[in-house]
DNA sequence: TTATAACTTAAACACTCGTTTGAAACGGCT
DNA sequence: AGCCGTTTCAAACGAGTGTTTAAGTTATAA
């Protein structure tokens, strides 16, 4: 299967230059040097340095919201099924846990995750429309949720919070504690696992504010 | 003053394009066509483009930074004079507030934020890290006044509730209501006054969440 | 084995990039 | 007027960009 295997060294490497890097920094020969295949090779499987930069996007986001939907789902069930509102906070951590537990399987995710951390304050129209247009329905069934766990709160506040919300999880995701190197004079940050569960009851005491 | 008024002018087309295009995607020729000056202005004022953003950052930064020094430690010293903790409500909006102040009364400001709200996921390293240096003097004013604002928070955790915030309020500032389109089936955007407040809402409880 | 499709390869193409150069123009000074 | 430091200008430099081409190689199916 050489044609397999080439079509995933590139997706690999340029999660990783990608992420490193940024999109527009990385250049096609850097990116197929370190995938060790040849120059052309990214134009024949994928068309365009922007035709491979869609794939990256769609290899882990199809799977991972796809597990996201079915999680918040089955909150939604839960809690009907109990005759009570969905909670916000359980709301939230189905639709970030995934994030993290697919980090801790798959090899190469902590790239893609600095990745779509920077995605949405990308520059790049082309880049960040390709992004919201893979996260937009799980975005929307999280919106519809959360209206239900707190109807008191207006629609436009809800809105901005969660936009304020997903501004912590993306800078969480950029800045993993594994990258960020430790300023001196502060603390140096909390392991992987307890950040997100912070970051959870960070929001989740931001979304249920009084109004 | 045709030097000062070249300075200025580029300094002014800069800011608009490396907020709306980003520093790496932001081209000489096309920066100094809309400033109206000569390409080789650029490298003769400022020495380089790196010397140039490093310029960007400086023109707005130091003036707006010392004042949110002065309100910050004027709450400080109020607290201190009534003998209580110092708030960190009034802490945040001492650190946020000027710079939206100064987003109504600087033209081209609004550039400039969305500058900075993406300078923090930058992936460029000269340019953050210098961003960075710019601000570390300010936000370990802040992290000091908080850690006596909430004493019972660990370091550790405040610290990372601290990043949170700033992750969406530079999620916030690269969002702003101008700038984002609304989608359809969303709620339009509150107005940036409203939005700033809530902003400060949203992460004051966070931050102040039970450990 | 042979025809055919899929894939890989080195080389070139047409641009764009930030920076440098040396001459020209400007403005304040004696 | 004439000098001189400052600023502007058009042109060019060398390096790097994504993409295309056409020949070469490998795998698949008849």
């Amino acid at each position: 299967m050489a044609q397999t295997d080439t079509k995933t060294r590139i997706l690999d490497a340029a999660e990783q230059l990608f992420a490193r890097d940024g999109y527009h920094s990385t250049s096609m020969r850097s990116l197929t040097e370190l995938a060790q295949v040849n120059l052309a090779a990214v134009n024949y499987h994928f068309g365009s340095k922007e035709g491979l930069i869609k794939a990256v996007f769609a290899r882990r986001l199809n799977p991972l919201n796809r597990i996201r939907q079915e999680q918040i789902e089955a909150v939604l069930q839960q809690a009907e099924a109990e005759g009570a509102r969905p909670q916000a906070k359980e709301l939230l951590r189905a639709f970030i846990a995934p994030i993290l537990e697919f980090r801790k399987t798959e090899s190469g995710a902590q790239n893609f995750l600095t990745l779509i951390g920077r995605s949405l304050s990308e520059p790049d129209e082309t880049v960040r429309s390709y992004f919201i247009q893979q996260v937009l329905p799980i975005f929307t069934l999280l919106f519809r949720s959360l209206q239900h766990a707190l109807p008191q709160l207006p629609e436009q506040l809800l809105f901005s919070r969660i936009q304020f919300a997903m501004g912590a999880m993306s800078h969480m995701m950029v800045n993993s504690p594994q990258h960020q190197k430790t300023l001196p004079g502060f603390p140096k940050p909390l392991p992987t696992e307890q950040m997100a569960d912070e970051l959870l009851e960070f929001i989740s005491a931001g979304l249920e504010a009084p109004c």
